[in-house]
DNA sequence: TCTATTAATCGTATTTTTACGATGAATAAG
DNA sequence: CTTATTCATCGTAAAAATACGATTAATAGA
C-alpha cells in the first residue's frame, strides 16, 4: 500500500489524458477561440453564424476554430439543417477543471 | 443593484485579465512546457539543468521554453550564482484555476 | 426543380512557433 | 588570473498555425 506521502505526490495522468490535456490548453491559448469560448458562456447552443458575426474574423477562418474547438473537447457542434449550433461541453470541461486542480 | 439573474451571467473578466488567460492556456498548449510543469510539481524549485536531462530537447531550446512558462506567470525563475532553480508560482496558478472556474 | 442559405473544406500566402548549434555573460572554483 | 560551469541569447532553418477567398456540400424554401 501506498503511504500518505507518496500519494500526495503522484500525479494521476496517463499519457493519453496528458495529450488531451495539452489539446484543451493549446485550443484555449488562441485569442479568437478564447472569445468564442466566453461568447458560448452567455450564448450557449447558438448557431456558427452569430459567433462568425461576433468576432472580427472571416467565415473559413471561424469555422476552422470551431473545428480546432470541437475536436480539443471543449464544444460540440450539432447539425440542424443548413446550421450549425455550438454547444459547451460541459463534459469535457468538467474533466479539464478537475484535472487542473488535482495536477496543479 | 444587479439583479441575481444578471449576476449569474455575467463574466468578471477584464480585456487584460482575458489576454492574461490566453497567454496561460497558450504556454501549457505545448507538450514539452506541460511536461515542464507536471515535474515540477514534483520537484519544485529544481535546476534548470534537471530540467534539461528531463526532457528530450537541447539546452537552448529548455531555455526558451521556461521563459515562456515564466513570462505566462507558470513559473518563476531564482537565480542563484551560475545555476537558475525554477519555482511554481502558486498565486498566478491559483488565479488561473479561479477563473478557469469561474467563467466556465 | 431552382434558388438561397449555411457552414465545411480546399488551396495558398503569411506569420508564428519550435528547435538547434554557436556564442556570450555571469559566477564559481582552483 | 585562468578555467569550468550554467544558462540566456542570437541567428536561422524547418514546421505549424493562422487567415482568407473560392469552392463545395447539404438542406431549406419557393
Amino acid at each position: 500500500m501506498k503511504s500518505y506521502l507518496e500519494a500526495c505526490c503522484t500525479i494521476d495522468l496517463s499519457e493519453r489524458e496528458q495529450k488531451k490535456m495539452v489539446i484543451m490548453f493549446n485550443a484555449l491559448g488562441n485569442p479568437s477561440r478564447f472569445e468564442v469560448m466566453k461568447y458560448l458562456v452567455t450564448h450557449n447552443g447558438c448557431y456558427t453564424s452569430e459567433i462568425v458575426d461576433h468576432l472580427p474574423q472571416a467565415q473559413a477562418t471561424v469555422s476552422q476554430h470551431l473545428k480546432v474547438l470541437d475536436e480539443a473537447g471543449w464544444v460540440d457542434r450539432l447539425y440542424e439543417g443548413t446550421a450549425t449550433s455550438i454547444c459547451l461541453n460541459e463534459k469535457n470541461i468538467s474533466w479539464f477543471k478537475k484535472k487542473t486542480g488535482d495536477i496543479f
